[in-house]
DNA sequence: GTGCGCCATGTAAGCGCTTACAATTATAGC
DNA sequence: GCTATAATTGTAAGCGCTTACATGGCGCAC
C-alpha cells in the first residue's frame, strides 16, 4: 500500500496466491474454465499487491491494444465533437479506448495519420466518410484491421458504412424552399472534391434545382468557417440577379451568411431564405432560428463502436446501417418577396 | 511490395542489410554514433522491405508508448473540441498521438479514466481544472507521470499549469454590468463543487457584486446546456424582483437564457443585460450579439503539448503559463432601464 | 611502437504479458 | 473399475523491439 519502489507484476501476483501466471491471466482476461476458488485466490493477491496490468505487454502478447482510433477532419467543427463524444462513450463500456487524429480535411495528412495509428497497433478505426486515399484503404485492408467507414450512406464493398443520405436530405431542403416559390438559389458549400458529405449535399441541391426546371445556382465554394460563410453571402448579394434563397453545406457556414444578410439590413427571411446543415444546439437559437438538417451525430457515434467491437471480438464483419437525417423547418425559411426571384 | 503474408520485422531488415539488430534499431531511433553508411544500408533496406515498427512492442521496450493522455469532462461543449483539436495538431508535430477520455463532469468517473490510460502507459496527462480526486493525484504522482493542470490558473504545486485566471475575468464582467449601473445582478451557474472553473467564475461574479454593495444577487445552479438556460432564466424573470442582468457561467447557458427573455418578449438589452463565458464563434452572431469572455483555448493546448513534450523528452518540469482571457464587450448588455433594478 | 580512449557495431538479455500445448484431475459412460 | 472426455491448471515459448554491455578498430600522445 505505501508506494512501492517498483510495482508489481503478474509474476508476483502469480507467486502471492500460489499459482502459475497462466492462471493469474486468465483470472485477469475472465477465459473460461476458471474455477471460483482460484479466482478468489487470484483477486485476492492483485488486491493485496495493488497489481495493475501494463497495457504494452499485454498489447505486444495478445496483439490487441483496446482502442480504436478515430480519424476526423477536424474537432473545430462541434459536430465531428458531439460524434467523438459519443464513440468514446460507447467504446468505454466495452473496454476499450479512443485514440484521436485529425487532418483537416486533407487527405495525406489523414493517410498520414492512419499510418501511425496502424503502427500504434489499433484494433479497429472509424473513418469520416468513404472518399480515402486508395493507400488508406490498401493499408487497412492488408493489415485486415476492422474498419468503417460513417458520416455518409454508400454502396462501396470497401468496408461497413454507419451514416445517412447528406444527398437525399439536401434535396429535401431545396425542394421545400422551392415548394415556398424559390427559383433563384444560390449555394455556399466548401471545397468537395475530396469531401464525399459536401459533394453529396452540392448534389442533392442541384438534383432539386435541376427538376423543378430552377435557373442553375450561383455557387461560392469557400472553407468552412463563420466569417468564410459571410463573405461568400456578400459576393452573392452583390451579383447581377442576387438570390433569393442561400443553401449552405453546413450550419457554420450559414450562421455567417445570416449575419452579413443582417449585416446589410436585409429582413429575414423575407428578403433571403438561408438554410444550414448539423442542426448546431444553437441553430434554433439564432434569430431567425435556422433552417437546417439534423444530423444524427451520436447515433453514428454509438453504432460505430457496437459495430467496431462486434467485428473485434467475435469477427463477424457488421452490416451497413442506414440512419435518419431529419430536415428542420424553421424561421430563417420563407416564401420570397413577390417579384423578386424571377 | 505485393502483399506480404507476414510483414517484415526488425530483424528481417537487419538480415536484409547486413548489419545487427541493434544497428537497425538506432537508426531507427536516430541514436548518435551511427556512420553514414550504417544509416543508408538501413533505410535501403527498410523500404525495400516496406518495414513499419511495431509500436507496441516499441512501447514495451522502451516504456514510451508515444502518446499522451486527455481527460476532459465533454467534447459535447465545443469549447473543449477546440482545445483538444490544437492539442492533438501540436502532439502531432511533436510525432505524438492524443488518447482521449471523457468523463462528465464526474471525478470517480475520471479517476477510472485516468487509470486506464495510464494502465494503457501513456508518456504523460492533460487535465483540465487542478481540482480532482486525491488518488488521481497520488496515482500520477506515484508513477511519476508528467502532467499537467489547465484552464483555470493556481498555486498548487502538485503539477504545472497552464490556464486563465476565470475569477478575475468573471469580477471584470461583473463590474461591467455594474459600472453600466445595474444593481440587481442574478448568476446562472453549472454546479461548482467539483469545478474549479465555475467556482472561480461564480465566486468573481460574487467579488464584484459584493464590493459594490449591490444586493446579495439570485443564484440558479444548472447543468451546462441551452435548455438549461433558458429555464434558469424563466425562474429567474418571475422573482419579486427580477434582476436587470444575468450572469450565467458559459456561453451555452447564456444562449439559452437569451433565447428565453426574447421568447418572453423582453426588448434585449434594454429590459435585460445577459453575459456567457468562453466566446464559442457564434456568440458574436447572436443577435443581440454576446457580451462574454474570450478563452484561450486553442492556446491552452499547443502550450500544454509543448510544456508536456518537453517534460517527458528532457526530463525538465516545465513551469506555470498564465494566459489572458479578455472580456468582449458586445450588444447583449447595456444600462437597466431607469427606475428598474432599484 | 605501445597503450589508452573513443567511436561504431554486435551480442544477447530482457520488457511483462498471453497462449499453445502438456499435464493433471474430475466426470461420465458402460 | 477402466477408459474416453472434459474441466482445470501449469510450463514455457514467444510477442518485436530496445539497450546495457562487450568487442574490435582506429587515431594519437608519448
Amino acid at each position: 500500500m505505501n508506494d512501492r519502489p517498483t510495482r508489481a507484476l503478474l509474476e508476483d501476483v502469480a507467486r502471492e496466491a500460489g499459482v502459475s501466471t497462466a492462471s493469474v491471466s486468465r483470472v485477469l482476461n475472465g477465459a473460461p474454465h476458471v474455477s471460483d476458488r482460484l479466482k478468489k485466490k487470484v483477486e485476492d493477491a492483485v488486491s493485496r499487491l495493488g497489481y495493475v496490468p501494463d497495457g504494452s505487454a499485454r498489447a505486444l502478447a495478445s496483439r490487441r491494444i483496446g482502442a480504436i482510433g478515430l480519424l476526423v477532419p477536424t474537432l473545430d467543427n462541434p459536430i465531428f465533437g458531439t460524434m467523438a463524444n459519443s464513440l468514446e462513450r460507447r467504446l468505454k463500456e466495452h473496454d476499450c479506448r479512443l485514440l484521436l487524429a485529425t487532418y483537416r480535411y486533407d487527405l495525406e495528412d489523414e493517410l498520414q495519420a492512419l499510418r501511425t495509428l496502424v503502427q500504434h497497433g489499433v484494433d479497429g478505426v472509424v473513418l469520416i466518410g468513404h472518399e480515402h486515399l486508395a493507400d488508406a484503404y490498401h493499408l487497412l485492408h492488408q493489415r485486415q484491421l476492422p474498419f468503417l467507414t460513417s458520416w455518409q450512406t454508400h454502396d462501396q464493398a470497401e468496408a461497413p458504412c454507419i451514416g445517412f443520405d447528406n444527398r437525399d436530405a439536401a434535396r429535401q431542403l431545396a425542394s421545400h424552399l422551392i415548394d415556398l416559390g424559390h427559383r433563384r438559389l444560390a449555394i455556399v458549400t466548401a471545397p468537395y472534391e475530396h469531401n464525399d458529405r459536401a459533394r453529396a449535399r452540392f448534389e442533392g441541391y442541384c438534383d432539386a434545382i435541376a427538376v423543378a426546371g430552377c435557373p442553375a445556382p450561383d455557387v461560392e465554394v469557400v472553407e468552412y468557417g463563420v466569417a468564410e460563410g459571410a463573405d461568400a453571402c456578400a459576393r452573392l448579394l452583390e451579383m447581377p440577379s442576387p438570390p433569393t434563397a442561400l443553401l449552405c453545406g453546413n450550419d457554420t457556414l450559414a450562421f455567417g451568411a445570416l449575419l452579413e444578410a443582417q449585416r446589410r439590413g436585409l429582413d429575414l427571411p423575407r428578403e433571403l431564405s438561408i438554410t444550414g446543415f448539423d442542426d448546431l444546439p444553437q441553430a434554433a437559437y439564432m434569430s431567425p432560428s435556422l433552417t437546417t438538417v439534423s444530423v444524427p451525430a451520436s447515433a453514428i457515434g454509438v453504432h460505430a463502436a457496437d459495430a467496431l467491437m462486434t467485428w473485434i471480438r467475435h469477427r463477424e464483419r457488421p452490416s451497413d446501417l442506414h440512419l435518419d437525417a431529419s430536415i428542420r423547418l424553421r424561421g430563417s425559411t420563407a416564401p420570397p418577396l413577390a417579384g423578386r426571384g424571377q
